[in-house]
DNA sequence: CGGGCGATTGATTGCCTTCAAACGTGGTGG
DNA sequence: CCACCACGTTTGAAGGCAATCAATCGCCCG
Protein backbone atom coordinates (compact mmCIF):
# COMPACT_ATOMS: atom_id res chain seq x y z
CA UNK A 1 0.00 0.00 0.00
CA UNK A 2 2.61 2.36 0.85
CA UNK A 3 4.80 2.75 -2.31
CA UNK A 4 1.43 2.19 -4.47
CA UNK A 5 2.28 5.56 -6.20
CA UNK A 6 5.51 4.99 -7.19
CA UNK A 7 4.66 2.70 -9.81
CA UNK A 8 1.43 4.93 -10.48
CA UNK A 9 -0.60 1.78 -10.45
CA UNK A 10 -3.39 1.71 -7.61
CA UNK A 11 -3.51 -1.84 -5.87
CA UNK A 12 -7.23 -1.49 -6.84
CA UNK A 13 -6.21 -1.71 -10.64
CA UNK A 14 -6.84 1.34 -11.96
CA UNK A 15 -5.04 2.31 -14.87
CA UNK A 16 -4.00 5.71 -15.01
CA UNK A 17 -4.34 8.70 -17.35
CA UNK A 18 -2.69 11.84 -18.26
CA UNK A 19 -4.58 14.56 -17.07
CA UNK A 20 -4.23 18.19 -16.34
CA UNK A 21 -3.88 20.07 -12.91
CA UNK A 22 -4.95 23.68 -12.37
CA UNK A 23 -3.20 24.94 -9.52
CA UNK A 24 -4.15 28.54 -10.72
CA UNK A 25 -5.26 29.90 -13.60
CA UNK A 26 -1.55 30.73 -14.47
CA UNK A 27 -0.21 27.53 -13.23
CA UNK A 28 -1.26 24.56 -15.24
CA UNK A 29 0.43 21.25 -15.25
CA UNK A 30 0.27 17.78 -16.29
CA UNK A 31 0.26 14.75 -14.28
CA UNK A 32 -1.67 11.32 -14.09
CA UNK A 33 -5.08 10.82 -12.58
CA UNK A 34 -4.93 7.56 -9.78
CA UNK A 35 -7.43 5.98 -8.03
CA UNK A 36 -6.89 5.81 -4.13
CA UNK A 37 -9.63 2.86 -2.28
CA UNK A 38 -10.66 3.96 1.07
CA UNK A 39 -8.41 4.13 3.32
CA UNK A 40 -5.42 3.66 1.31
CA UNK A 41 -2.66 5.36 2.41
CA UNK A 42 -1.47 7.97 0.20
CA UNK A 43 1.94 8.88 1.10
CA UNK A 44 3.48 8.65 4.81
CA UNK A 45 5.52 10.89 6.94
CA UNK A 46 8.94 11.00 6.33
CA UNK A 47 8.72 9.46 2.68
CA UNK A 48 10.01 11.83 -0.31
CA UNK A 49 7.63 14.30 -1.39
CA UNK A 50 7.79 12.99 -4.66
CA UNK A 51 4.21 13.99 -5.50
CA UNK A 52 1.58 17.02 -5.34
CA UNK A 53 -1.95 15.86 -5.37
CA UNK A 54 -5.12 17.44 -6.66
CA UNK A 55 -8.75 16.18 -5.25
CA UNK A 56 -11.05 15.20 -8.46
CA UNK A 57 -13.64 13.34 -6.66
CA UNK A 58 -13.88 11.46 -2.95
CA UNK A 59 -12.13 12.90 -0.27
CA UNK A 60 -8.56 12.81 1.81
CA UNK A 61 -7.56 13.21 5.74
CA UNK A 62 -3.73 14.83 6.09
CA UNK A 63 -2.60 12.93 9.53
CA UNK A 64 0.37 13.23 12.06
CA UNK A 65 0.50 10.67 14.87
CA UNK A 66 2.46 11.33 18.15
CA UNK A 67 4.68 8.84 19.31
CA UNK A 68 1.98 6.77 21.29
CA UNK A 69 0.11 6.38 18.61
CA UNK A 70 -2.44 9.47 19.09
CA UNK A 71 -3.63 10.91 15.60
CA UNK A 72 -4.25 13.85 14.87
CA UNK A 73 -6.08 14.69 11.65
CA UNK A 74 -5.19 18.27 10.57
CA UNK A 75 -7.20 18.97 7.44
CA UNK A 76 -10.25 16.99 5.01
CA UNK A 77 -9.31 17.81 1.10
CA UNK A 78 -12.45 17.71 -1.26
CA UNK A 79 -12.62 17.76 -4.55
CA UNK A 80 -10.84 20.86 -6.51
CA UNK A 81 -8.34 20.55 -3.17
CA UNK A 82 -4.22 20.27 -3.79
CA UNK A 83 -2.32 18.56 -1.02
CA UNK A 84 0.88 17.23 0.00
CA UNK A 85 2.42 20.28 -1.16
CA UNK A 86 6.13 20.16 0.50
CA UNK A 87 9.02 22.38 0.86
CA UNK A 88 11.72 20.28 2.54
CA UNK A 89 12.62 16.75 0.79
CA UNK A 90 10.23 14.62 3.04
CA UNK A 91 6.59 14.74 3.72
CA UNK A 92 5.75 16.37 7.11
CA UNK A 93 2.53 14.00 7.26
CA UNK A 94 0.68 11.65 5.79
CA UNK A 95 -2.16 11.48 3.44
CA UNK A 96 -5.16 8.92 3.43
CA UNK A 97 -7.90 8.25 1.26
CA UNK A 98 -11.47 8.63 3.44
CA UNK A 99 -13.13 7.00 1.16
CA UNK A 100 -12.50 6.22 -2.12
CA UNK A 101 -10.62 8.72 -4.14
CA UNK A 102 -9.88 10.01 -7.61
CA UNK A 103 -6.85 12.34 -7.48
CA UNK A 104 -4.63 13.57 -9.84
CA UNK A 105 -0.95 13.40 -8.98
CA UNK A 106 1.77 15.78 -10.32
CA UNK A 107 5.37 15.44 -9.72
CA UNK A 108 6.97 17.76 -6.97
CA UNK A 109 9.96 18.80 -9.83
CA UNK A 110 7.73 19.81 -12.13
CA UNK A 111 6.43 22.27 -10.01
CA UNK A 112 9.34 23.51 -8.53
CA UNK A 113 10.92 24.07 -11.85
CA UNK A 114 7.46 26.06 -12.72
CA UNK A 115 7.95 27.66 -9.98
CA UNK A 116 11.98 28.96 -10.44
CA UNK A 117 10.96 30.01 -13.75
CA UNK A 118 7.83 31.44 -13.97
CA UNK A 119 7.13 34.47 -10.92
CA UNK A 120 3.22 33.82 -11.61
CA UNK A 121 3.86 30.28 -11.17
CA UNK A 122 5.48 30.94 -7.53
CA UNK A 123 2.90 33.52 -6.36
CA UNK A 124 0.61 30.94 -7.04
CA UNK A 125 2.70 28.62 -5.30
CA UNK A 126 2.81 31.04 -2.37
CA UNK A 127 -0.75 31.72 -2.34
CA UNK A 128 -1.50 28.17 -1.80
CA UNK A 129 1.02 27.60 1.25
CA UNK A 130 -0.22 30.89 2.55
CA UNK A 131 -3.92 29.80 2.39
CA UNK A 132 -2.94 26.60 4.11
CA UNK A 133 -1.44 28.63 6.98
CA UNK A 134 -4.40 30.56 7.17
CA UNK A 135 -6.59 26.96 7.40
CA UNK A 136 -4.10 25.87 9.67
CA UNK A 137 -4.57 29.22 12.28
CA UNK A 138 -8.37 28.76 12.19
CA UNK A 139 -7.76 25.35 13.44
CA UNK A 140 -5.28 26.40 16.26
CA UNK A 141 -8.29 28.47 17.12
CA UNK A 142 -10.90 25.87 17.06
CA UNK A 143 -8.69 23.44 19.50
CA UNK A 144 -7.56 25.90 21.62
CA UNK A 145 -10.39 27.75 22.93
CA UNK A 146 -13.69 25.59 21.74
CA UNK A 147 -15.84 23.39 23.99
CA UNK A 148 -16.74 20.26 22.19
CA UNK A 149 -19.86 21.77 21.03
CA UNK A 150 -18.53 24.60 19.34
CA UNK A 151 -15.89 22.44 17.77
CA UNK A 152 -18.88 20.27 16.16
CA UNK A 153 -20.70 23.29 15.26
CA UNK A 154 -17.52 24.68 13.61
CA UNK A 155 -16.92 21.56 11.55
CA UNK A 156 -19.83 20.98 9.94
CA UNK A 157 -20.36 25.15 9.14
CA UNK A 158 -16.79 25.11 7.44
CA UNK A 159 -17.57 21.81 5.74
CA UNK A 160 -21.15 23.17 4.55
CA UNK A 161 -19.25 26.34 3.15
CA UNK A 162 -16.75 24.20 0.91
CA UNK A 163 -19.73 22.22 -0.08
CA UNK A 164 -21.71 22.85 -3.20
CA UNK A 165 -24.18 25.22 -1.72
CA UNK A 166 -27.08 22.64 -0.82
CA UNK A 167 -29.06 22.44 2.14
CA UNK A 168 -27.66 19.31 2.88
CA UNK A 169 -24.26 17.04 2.39
CA UNK A 170 -22.83 13.75 2.69
CA UNK A 171 -20.11 13.36 5.54
CA UNK A 172 -17.26 11.49 3.96
CA UNK A 173 -15.60 10.65 7.32
CA UNK A 174 -16.47 8.56 10.50
CA UNK A 175 -16.88 10.08 13.48
CA UNK A 176 -13.42 8.67 14.92
CA UNK A 177 -11.90 10.87 11.92
CA UNK A 178 -14.01 13.60 13.33
CA UNK A 179 -12.70 13.02 16.73
CA UNK A 180 -9.40 13.27 15.44
CA UNK A 181 -9.61 16.07 13.28
CA UNK A 182 -10.80 18.11 16.50
CA UNK A 183 -9.15 16.58 19.29
CA UNK A 184 -12.54 14.66 20.96
CA UNK A 185 -13.26 10.95 21.38
CA UNK A 186 -15.93 9.33 18.80
CA UNK A 187 -18.69 9.47 21.67
CA UNK A 188 -18.03 13.28 22.63
CA UNK A 189 -18.94 13.93 19.11
CA UNK A 190 -21.74 11.90 18.46
CA UNK A 191 -23.29 13.32 21.79
CA UNK A 192 -22.91 16.83 20.29
CA UNK A 193 -24.71 15.44 16.80
CA UNK A 194 -27.79 14.19 18.91
CA UNK A 195 -27.43 17.60 20.64
CA UNK A 196 -27.79 19.80 17.42
CA UNK A 197 -30.35 17.16 16.28
CA UNK A 198 -32.33 18.10 19.46
CA UNK A 199 -31.87 21.49 19.10
CA UNK A 200 -33.07 21.31 15.71
CA UNK A 201 -30.38 22.97 13.89
CA UNK A 202 -29.42 19.69 11.81
CA UNK A 203 -31.18 16.60 10.98
CA UNK A 204 -29.57 13.27 10.30
CA UNK A 205 -31.54 11.28 8.16
CA UNK A 206 -28.01 8.75 8.45
CA UNK A 207 -25.09 9.05 10.19
CA UNK A 208 -22.95 10.21 6.96
CA UNK A 209 -26.30 12.41 5.89
CA UNK A 210 -26.48 16.20 7.52
CA UNK A 211 -29.32 18.32 6.55
CA UNK A 212 -29.08 22.10 7.73
CA UNK A 213 -32.08 23.02 9.45
CA UNK A 214 -30.68 26.27 10.96
CA UNK A 215 -27.60 28.03 9.88
CA UNK A 216 -28.02 30.86 12.48
CA UNK A 217 -28.57 28.15 15.17
CA UNK A 218 -25.19 26.41 14.40
CA UNK A 219 -23.85 29.45 14.24
CA UNK A 220 -25.04 30.13 18.00
CA UNK A 221 -23.62 26.70 18.70
CA UNK A 222 -19.99 27.69 17.84
CA UNK A 223 -20.25 30.79 20.01
CA UNK A 224 -16.66 31.53 19.90
CA UNK B 1 -1.44 52.95 20.73
CA UNK B 2 -2.84 51.09 17.29
CA UNK B 3 -1.46 53.95 15.16
CA UNK B 4 2.07 54.15 16.34
CA UNK B 5 3.87 52.71 13.56
CA UNK B 6 2.04 54.90 11.31
CA UNK B 7 3.78 57.54 12.26
CA UNK B 8 6.88 55.94 12.67
CA UNK B 9 7.22 57.04 16.39
CA UNK B 10 6.63 55.06 19.11
CA UNK B 11 4.56 56.35 21.95
CA UNK B 12 7.78 55.66 24.05
CA UNK B 13 9.58 58.32 21.78
CA UNK B 14 12.63 56.48 20.41
CA UNK B 15 13.63 57.99 17.47
CA UNK B 16 13.90 55.60 14.48
CA UNK B 17 17.17 54.37 13.05
CA UNK B 18 17.68 53.23 9.26
CA UNK B 19 18.65 48.99 9.58
CA UNK B 20 18.76 46.33 7.59
CA UNK B 21 16.53 43.10 7.54
CA UNK B 22 17.94 40.00 6.75
CA UNK B 23 15.14 37.62 5.47
CA UNK B 24 17.41 35.20 4.12
CA UNK B 25 20.72 35.66 2.65
CA UNK B 26 19.39 36.49 -0.46
CA UNK B 27 16.92 38.57 0.96
CA UNK B 28 18.20 41.76 2.81
CA UNK B 29 16.08 44.94 2.76
CA UNK B 30 16.19 48.47 4.20
CA UNK B 31 13.75 49.35 7.01
CA UNK B 32 13.52 50.97 10.35
CA UNK B 33 14.35 50.06 13.57
CA UNK B 34 11.43 50.79 16.21
CA UNK B 35 10.96 50.39 20.11
CA UNK B 36 7.95 49.21 21.09
CA UNK B 37 6.70 48.91 25.16
CA UNK B 38 5.36 46.16 27.26
CA UNK B 39 2.06 45.10 26.32
CA UNK B 40 2.39 47.84 23.39
CA UNK B 41 -0.18 46.46 20.30
CA UNK B 42 2.04 46.71 16.61
CA UNK B 43 -0.57 46.15 14.48
CA UNK B 44 -3.99 44.86 14.81
CA UNK B 45 -6.28 42.54 12.86
CA UNK B 46 -7.82 43.84 9.91
CA UNK B 47 -5.33 46.61 9.23
CA UNK B 48 -3.99 47.18 6.44
CA UNK B 49 -0.70 44.67 6.15
CA UNK B 50 1.61 47.78 5.48
CA UNK B 51 4.71 46.11 7.41
CA UNK B 52 6.51 43.13 8.19
CA UNK B 53 8.68 42.97 11.02
CA UNK B 54 11.72 41.10 12.42
CA UNK B 55 12.72 41.08 15.91
CA UNK B 56 15.97 41.92 17.42
CA UNK B 57 15.04 41.95 20.85
CA UNK B 58 12.49 40.93 23.38
CA UNK B 59 9.54 39.09 22.66
CA UNK B 60 6.36 39.66 20.64
CA UNK B 61 3.23 37.98 20.74
CA UNK B 62 0.60 37.14 17.83
CA UNK B 63 -2.80 36.13 18.67
CA UNK B 64 -6.57 36.37 17.44
CA UNK B 65 -9.29 36.85 19.48
CA UNK B 66 -12.92 34.88 19.70
CA UNK B 67 -16.20 36.94 19.14
CA UNK B 68 -17.07 36.63 22.64
CA UNK B 69 -13.51 37.81 23.98
CA UNK B 70 -11.33 34.30 24.35
CA UNK B 71 -7.26 34.88 23.72
CA UNK B 72 -5.65 32.35 21.59
CA UNK B 73 -2.02 33.12 21.11
CA UNK B 74 -0.84 31.71 17.60
CA UNK B 75 3.16 32.40 18.04
CA UNK B 76 6.24 33.67 19.95
CA UNK B 77 8.30 35.21 18.37
CA UNK B 78 12.41 36.13 19.87
CA UNK B 79 15.05 37.95 18.39
CA UNK B 80 15.94 36.51 14.77
CA UNK B 81 12.12 35.65 14.07
CA UNK B 82 10.43 37.31 11.40
CA UNK B 83 6.40 38.23 11.39
CA UNK B 84 3.45 39.81 9.94
CA UNK B 85 4.09 38.57 6.63
CA UNK B 86 0.67 38.83 4.90
CA UNK B 87 -0.77 37.53 1.54
CA UNK B 88 -4.11 39.47 1.78
CA UNK B 89 -4.11 43.47 2.08
CA UNK B 90 -4.63 43.00 5.60
CA UNK B 91 -3.19 41.17 8.96
CA UNK B 92 -5.18 38.46 9.66
CA UNK B 93 -4.06 38.35 13.20
CA UNK B 94 -2.56 40.62 16.27
CA UNK B 95 1.06 41.40 17.52
CA UNK B 96 1.67 42.61 20.75
CA UNK B 97 4.77 43.37 22.29
CA UNK B 98 4.94 40.80 25.32
CA UNK B 99 8.21 42.80 26.86
CA UNK B 100 10.01 45.92 25.82
CA UNK B 101 10.68 45.32 21.82
CA UNK B 102 13.17 46.67 19.60
CA UNK B 103 11.96 45.51 16.10
CA UNK B 104 12.91 46.65 12.51
CA UNK B 105 10.14 46.91 10.12
CA UNK B 106 10.00 46.51 6.46
CA UNK B 107 7.64 48.02 3.74
CA UNK B 108 5.77 45.43 2.57
CA UNK B 109 5.64 46.75 -0.48
CA UNK B 110 9.21 46.05 -0.83
CA UNK B 111 9.17 42.59 0.22
CA UNK B 112 6.59 41.75 -2.32
CA UNK B 113 8.96 44.18 -4.72
CA UNK B 114 11.56 41.83 -4.08
CA UNK B 115 9.58 38.87 -4.23
CA UNK B 116 8.27 39.54 -8.39
CA UNK B 117 11.73 40.58 -9.67
CA UNK B 118 14.17 37.63 -7.86
CA UNK B 119 13.28 34.27 -7.81
CA UNK B 120 15.72 34.11 -4.75
CA UNK B 121 13.31 36.61 -2.86
CA UNK B 122 10.24 34.81 -3.75
CA UNK B 123 11.77 31.24 -2.86
CA UNK B 124 12.64 33.04 0.49
CA UNK B 125 9.62 34.20 1.32
CA UNK B 126 8.12 31.12 0.37
CA UNK B 127 10.08 29.15 2.45
CA UNK B 128 8.99 31.44 5.43
CA UNK B 129 5.82 30.72 5.12
CA UNK B 130 5.69 27.46 4.49
CA UNK B 131 8.49 27.30 8.11
CA UNK B 132 5.08 28.96 9.86
CA UNK B 133 2.78 26.64 8.30
CA UNK B 134 4.97 23.63 9.93
CA UNK B 135 4.92 25.08 13.33
CA UNK B 136 1.43 25.75 13.38
CA UNK B 137 1.00 22.30 12.43
CA UNK B 138 2.89 20.98 15.21
CA UNK B 139 1.00 23.52 17.62
CA UNK B 140 -2.24 22.16 16.74
CA UNK B 141 -1.04 18.50 17.46
CA UNK B 142 -0.43 19.87 21.24
CA UNK B 143 -3.61 21.73 21.42
CA UNK B 144 -5.40 18.49 20.04
CA UNK B 145 -3.66 15.46 21.20
CA UNK B 146 -2.11 16.47 24.36
CA UNK B 147 -2.92 17.13 27.98
CA UNK B 148 -2.27 20.16 30.36
CA UNK B 149 1.35 18.51 31.75
CA UNK B 150 2.39 17.56 27.76
CA UNK B 151 1.34 21.00 26.39
CA UNK B 152 3.37 23.03 28.86
CA UNK B 153 6.04 20.66 28.59
CA UNK B 154 6.26 20.45 25.38
CA UNK B 155 6.08 24.59 25.58
CA UNK B 156 9.40 24.75 27.59
CA UNK B 157 11.24 22.20 25.57
CA UNK B 158 10.84 24.38 22.49
CA UNK B 159 11.43 27.46 24.01
CA UNK B 160 15.17 25.81 25.55
CA UNK B 161 15.68 24.76 22.43
CA UNK B 162 15.21 28.03 20.71
CA UNK B 163 17.11 29.91 23.58
CA UNK B 164 20.72 30.40 22.87
CA UNK B 165 21.55 27.10 23.96
CA UNK B 166 22.44 27.40 27.62
CA UNK B 167 21.38 25.46 30.75
CA UNK B 168 18.63 28.17 31.78
CA UNK B 169 16.90 30.79 30.40
CA UNK B 170 14.08 33.56 30.57
CA UNK B 171 10.67 33.44 29.96
CA UNK B 172 9.51 36.31 28.72
CA UNK B 173 5.56 35.87 29.21
CA UNK B 174 3.27 35.65 31.56
CA UNK B 175 1.72 32.44 33.15
CA UNK B 176 -1.55 34.20 31.03
CA UNK B 177 0.21 34.20 28.05
CA UNK B 178 1.54 30.73 27.98
CA UNK B 179 -2.22 29.75 29.21
CA UNK B 180 -3.87 31.02 26.21
CA UNK B 181 -1.19 29.80 23.79
CA UNK B 182 -1.38 26.30 24.91
CA UNK B 183 -5.46 26.35 25.26
CA UNK B 184 -4.78 26.28 29.10
CA UNK B 185 -6.06 28.13 32.44
CA UNK B 186 -3.41 30.32 34.48
CA UNK B 187 -3.83 28.13 37.46
CA UNK B 188 -3.53 24.71 35.44
CA UNK B 189 0.03 26.44 33.70
CA UNK B 190 1.23 26.88 37.49
CA UNK B 191 0.15 23.64 38.76
CA UNK B 192 1.77 21.60 36.00
CA UNK B 193 4.99 24.26 36.40
CA UNK B 194 5.22 23.43 39.89
CA UNK B 195 4.56 19.69 39.35
CA UNK B 196 7.63 19.66 36.95
CA UNK B 197 9.91 21.36 39.61
CA UNK B 198 8.47 18.64 41.98
CA UNK B 199 9.95 16.39 40.06
CA UNK B 200 12.95 17.96 39.67
CA UNK B 201 12.87 18.41 36.11
CA UNK B 202 13.46 21.53 36.43
CA UNK B 203 14.23 24.56 38.81
CA UNK B 204 12.25 27.79 38.90
CA UNK B 205 14.33 29.90 40.93
CA UNK B 206 11.79 33.17 39.94
CA UNK B 207 8.79 32.58 38.00
CA UNK B 208 10.43 33.77 34.91
CA UNK B 209 13.69 31.96 35.06
CA UNK B 210 13.56 28.36 33.73
CA UNK B 211 16.43 25.84 34.76
CA UNK B 212 16.88 22.39 33.27
CA UNK B 213 17.63 20.14 35.58
CA UNK B 214 16.45 17.10 33.15
CA UNK B 215 15.65 17.55 29.45
CA UNK B 216 14.87 13.78 29.56
CA UNK B 217 12.48 13.72 32.17
CA UNK B 218 10.58 17.05 30.24
CA UNK B 219 10.16 14.58 27.19
CA UNK B 220 8.98 11.81 28.96
CA UNK B 221 6.70 14.58 30.27
CA UNK B 222 5.55 15.81 26.70
CA UNK B 223 4.78 11.88 26.04
CA UNK B 224 3.49 12.06 22.54
C1' DC C 1 5.09 50.92 54.16
C1' DG C 2 1.26 50.28 51.21
C1' DG C 3 -0.70 49.11 46.76
C1' DG C 4 -1.22 46.42 42.76
C1' DC C 5 -0.32 42.79 39.83
C1' DG C 6 1.13 38.24 38.80
C1' DA C 7 1.69 33.69 40.59
C1' DT C 8 0.61 29.96 43.57
C1' DT C 9 -2.27 26.98 46.18
C1' DG C 10 -6.64 24.96 47.76
C1' DA C 11 -11.58 23.44 47.21
C1' DT C 12 -15.17 22.46 44.26
C1' DT C 13 -17.54 22.06 39.95
C1' DG C 14 -18.29 20.51 35.49
C1' DC C 15 -17.16 18.82 31.06
C1' DC C 16 -15.20 15.42 28.53
C1' DT C 17 -13.22 10.87 28.62
C1' DT C 18 -13.41 6.24 29.68
C1' DC C 19 -15.66 2.03 30.18
C1' DA C 20 -19.55 -0.62 28.87
C1' DA C 21 -23.43 -2.17 26.41
C1' DA C 22 -26.86 -1.96 22.85
C1' DC C 23 -28.28 -0.57 18.34
C1' DG C 24 -28.38 -0.34 13.27
C1' DT C 25 -26.73 -1.27 8.87
C1' DG C 26 -24.27 -3.21 5.15
C1' DG C 27 -22.05 -7.24 3.47
C1' DT C 28 -21.33 -12.22 3.21
C1' DG C 29 -22.18 -16.94 3.24
C1' DG C 30 -25.27 -20.59 4.20
C1' DC D 1 -33.65 -14.96 0.94
C1' DC D 2 -32.41 -14.72 5.31
C1' DA D 3 -29.30 -15.33 9.20
C1' DC D 4 -25.38 -13.69 10.94
C1' DC D 5 -21.37 -11.09 11.60
C1' DA D 6 -18.52 -6.96 11.64
C1' DC D 7 -18.12 -2.36 12.11
C1' DG D 8 -19.58 2.14 13.01
C1' DT D 9 -22.63 4.68 15.84
C1' DT D 10 -25.38 5.73 19.70
C1' DT D 11 -26.47 5.77 24.48
C1' DG D 12 -25.69 5.16 29.44
C1' DA D 13 -22.93 5.28 33.82
C1' DA D 14 -18.88 6.42 36.21
C1' DG D 15 -14.49 8.55 36.78
C1' DG D 16 -10.80 11.95 36.00
C1' DC D 17 -8.70 16.02 34.59
C1' DA D 18 -8.81 20.71 33.88
C1' DA D 19 -11.75 24.88 34.74
C1' DT D 20 -13.70 27.73 37.99
C1' DC D 21 -14.09 29.99 42.28
C1' DA D 22 -11.59 31.76 46.09
C1' DA D 23 -7.86 33.05 49.04
C1' DT D 24 -3.04 33.84 49.95
C1' DC D 25 1.54 34.81 48.71
C1' DG D 26 5.41 37.40 46.82
C1' DC D 27 7.41 40.93 44.45
C1' DC D 28 8.15 45.20 42.16
C1' DC D 29 7.33 50.16 42.42
C1' DG D 30 5.65 54.06 44.01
Amino acid sequence: MRAAHLSVVSKTGQRPASDIVEFAPSLQLTGVRMHFARNEEIFGEDEPAEYVYKVISGAVRTMRFSSDGRRQILGFHLPGDVFGIELGDDYTLSAEAVVGADLVMVRRSLLDKAASENPAAARALLQLTGQNLLTARDHAMVLGRKGAGERVAAFLLRLYDRSAYKNEFDLPMSRADIADFLGLTIETVSRAFTDMERQAAIALPSSRHVVMKSRSALLELEAA
